[in-house]
DNA sequence: GCCAACGTTGGC
DNA sequence: GCCAACGTTGGC
């Protein structure tokens, strides 16, 4: 199985790139929708997550990594919501903003422009690799 | 099962 | 602060 490519959604406030840095790994929890459920139940160990500041920021910050597959969310009352474990593993050199991405004309269906309100959300391997040219860095391995 | 009202997300 | 998009709730 390639290994698939995901975007998760948090505002600076409430969970910030520098503080999975800091953490060095996180439990991503507190999803609370049926789509974005189905994206965590899909992903698997070793696939990349860009990292998008919502509200604050509006760029692609960072590159995690799915340390452990879908199980459910401690934080929810019902077992049937889901969360992911997620590791840091580097920052964009430089981040990618969203009125880069709207008006780049290859990010065309990319779920992040199409429905805004989605937390959790699959990357095509095209946008990820795009992400990572405007954001001039290397793929990890 | 439909749909109006309402709540939330997130961009502007 | 406003509002568009969209999910959820509840009356019928």
């Amino acid at each position: 199985m390639p290994r698939s490519y995901w975007l998760v959604k948090s505002e600076p406030s409430t969970y910030a790139w520098s503080q999975l840095v800091r953490d060095g790994r996180t439990i991503w929890d507190g999803v609370r929708n049926a789509l974005a459920r189905q994206h965590l139940a899909a992903m698997r160990a070793g696939d990349l997550v860009l990292y998008y500041h919502s509200n604050v920021g509006k760029e692609v910050v960072g590159i995690a990594r799915v340390s452990g597959e879908a199980h459910p969310d401690p934080t929810a009352d019902d077992p049937k919501w889901l969360a992911v474990d997620l590791e840091p593993v580097r920052a964009l050199a430089a981040p990618v903003g969203l009125a880069a991405i709207k008006s780049d004309p290859r990010f065309e269906g990319f779920a992040l422009i199409r429905q805004s309100r989605l937390s959790v959300m699959p990357v095509s391997r095209p946008h990820f690799e795009r992400i990572l040219e405007l954001g001039r860095t290397k793929a990890p391995r």
